[in-house]
RNA sequence: GCGCUCGUAGCUCAGUGGAUAGAGCAGAGGACUUCUAAUCCUAAGGUCGCAGGUUCGAAUCCUGCCGGGCGCACCA
């Protein structure tokens, strides 16, 4: 009995046998689904060539090499030399069996190892906008992924909590009294409170002047002064935590390592890179110059960690952050959920890391970039005003079209059901919308078609999955899990069946590359599959072995749509 | 100017050097006494920005050009 799991991965490992039998050495058996077979490699191709045969002899001794007898009802060559793969019928049946018996659905734990994932990053006493919207999704989806493979995640939300706007900021706090600054803060409204401190910086000499003074008082420690910035940073996390949970995203309040954490490891980190020989002057800036970054000029391009005026960039704290994470937190995988723009800085951050040793194998970094969020006009997302749109807008709204959907289409909801339905559907709309195209690009941010039924969209995902738990409602059923061996017989069965296998490789890729579209574009598939299969297998009619066979694949599929949508953070209600 | 990135159907998007480039939406035609029609089926829709090159084979790799976005010294 093979494996649970990748059937995919026992037909690769066989012909990967049999490519090197024939080769002598190791071929990747280039393996994969095809429209012309349930599998097909085309290796036997791009190998004749080094091997100056002629290419369909040699996919013909391949197939005879290879032992795929008791795996395939049929294995062919084509066409050039394509090696056409049919997985035998009782092969399908006996380990879809295995898999609905495994909690985990095929897919194995790995090996942990301890991951700090990098994400959200609101600033302190501003906003939350549509680009804290991808990053924290995008995070939340990986720490999700990853922790359910049996990593240790570590969660770090870099809050923006220092730096110049804080004088400004306490300023303001001073001005408008700190109740009032306080409620305004509490409810929300740190648009309006940044936004007015800003506006008095730009507009008052006096005030830019006390804004200045302030920063230096909070940068020497002045407690009155850091009282005042506490409760700037304190309100601000208290309401980023609201909108965490409105998100339904897994950041708690001790999730938040905020850019002042770092503050008292920033000197040090200066003294480390003095001391191997790293830092040079530069126009009265100390700068660390990384290997092959250049500027407009051609010249070499520094990473200033000390600026003019003596005081710390972001670039400090980035570095002493990669120090803390791989020396304290004794994490390997650093991934930075973070805009595109941001590439090349954290390019530099990573290569400075690296020439001070602090990043050295097997610890590693990766940006895990987003592109931008467009409105309808192809434009970066704003407000009528012209304004950033505030995130908890954007998920009212995505809240409330949910629910006016739910109570046109499905009116016989209990009013409870309802809102939680509408809750799934709306957030889960909004997040699965981030997540199911190529996070490198922009995507078009539009309501009416993430909420739609049709299409590649959360709610058409969560519909499958409640007309499936609708099957075991209606005929008073709980699901059997005890991997009884089922029956695969018509195409519909066996094709939901294949895509039912796939499900721990598109996890284990999308795992190495966080790129989530390839597994939300699993999810999609599995779900017109399965569409396909309801609309031709009666399940509650049949009889039989070919009822309880259809019943495990009903069950099957729903956990896997279940479990699948859960690593993006997304709800599958049990009804519609 | 240099660098990064994107350009695929009217629209929104997939596409890992392999056979005839795929979905959804919109538009056209059809299917509900049925396990949820919130669905499904059918047909139509493409010089894969342009031009070269590499290759048995290119949307995919390389070069150039055109067009969009972003970045390039003390904001994060």
């Amino acid at each position: 009995m093979p494996v649970v799991g990748s059937l995919e991965e026992l037909l690769r490992q066989r012909l990967a046998g049999a490519f090197e039998n024939v080769a002598g050495v190791p071929v990747d058996p280039a393996f994969r689904r095809s429209q012309h077979a349930d599998f097909q490699s085309d290796a036997a191709l791009g190998l004749a060539r080094r091997l100056r045969a002629n290419p369909r002899d040699l996919a013909t001794r391949i197939v005879a090499e290879a032992s795929l007898g008791d795996l395939c009802d049929s294995v062919e060559v084509s066409g050039p030399g394509f090696i056409n793969l049919t997985v035998s019928n009782t092969v399908l049946a006996s380990m879809v069996s295995e898999v609905s018996r495994d909690d985990r659905l095929g897919v194995s734990t790995v090996e942990p190892e301890t991951v700090v994932v990098d994400y959200s990053a609101p600033n302190a006493a501003k906003e939350m906008h549509v680009g804290h919207l991808r990053s924290t999704i995008i995070g939340d989806a990986a720490v999700r992924l990853l922790e359910w493979l049996g990593h240790q995640v570590v969660r770090q939300n870099h809050l923006g909590d220092w730096g110049t706007p804080f004088g400004m900021l306490i300023e303001h706090l001073l001005d408008v009294g700190e109740t009032e600054a306080a409620h305004e803060l509490s409810v929300g409204d740190l648009n309006g409170f940044y936004t007015e401190a800003r506006r008095k910086f730009d507009g008052s000499a006096d005030f830019q002047e006390r804004s200045r003074r302030r920063v230096v008082l909070l940068q020497n420690g002045d407690e009155a002064t850091l009282r005042l910035w506490r409760l700037l940073v304190t309100e601000s996390k208290q309401y980023f935590m609201t909108v965490y949970a409105q998100l339904e995203v897994r950041l708690a309040e001790g999730d938040f390592a905020g850019e002042s954490a770092y503050n008292a490891a920033l000197a040090p980190v200066i003294d480390e890179l003095r001391r191997l020989g790293l830092l040079r002057d530069s126009q009265g800036a100390d700068c660390v110059f990384p290997e092959g970054f250049t500027n407009r000029a051609g010249e070499p391009l520094p990473l200033i960690v000390r600026k003019r005026d003596g005081g710390f960039g972001y670039a400090t704290t980035d570095l002493a952050a990669v120090r803390h994470r791989v020396q304290d937190l004794k994490a390997t995988r650093l991934l930075y959920v973070v805009g595109l723009p941001q590439r090349q800085h954290l390019e530099m951050v990573f290569a400075v890391a690296a020439e001070a040793g602090w990043l050295a194998p097997p610890a590693r970094a990766a940006h895990i970039g987003f592109g931008s969020v467009l409105g309808a006009d192809g434009k970066v997302l704003r407000s009528r005003a012209g304004g950033t749109i505030k995130l908890v807008a954007l998920l009212d709204e995505a809240l409330e079209r949910a629910a006016r959907l739910i109570a046109e289409k499905n009116p016989d909801l209990d009013a409870d059901t309802r809102a939680e339905v509408a809750r799934a559907v709306g957030i889960g709309a909004v997040k699965y919308a981030d997540l199911s195209t190529d996070r490198g690009k922009d995507y078009v941010f539009d309501f009416a078609r993430m909420l739609s039924f049709d299409g590649n969209t959360a709610p058409y995902l969560q519909y499958a999955h409640a007309r499936i738990q609708s099957i075991f409602r209606k005929g008073g059923l709980t699901p059997n899990r005890d991997g009884r061996l089922i029956q695969v017989t018509e195409p519909a069965e066996r094709a939901l069946v294949i895509e039912l296998l796939g499900f721990p490789a598109v996890v284990n890729e999308v795992a190495q590359t966080l790129e989530f579209h390839r597994l939300a574009g699993y999810l999609y598939g599995l779900s017109t599959t399965f569409t396909a299969f309801y609309e031709r297998c009666p399940v509650l009619k049949a009889e039989g072995i070919v009822r309880d066979s259809r019943l495990v694949l009903c069950d099957l599929t729903a956990r896997v749509l279940a479990q699948g949508l859960d690593l993006l953070g997304i709800t599958a209600p049990q009804r519609m």
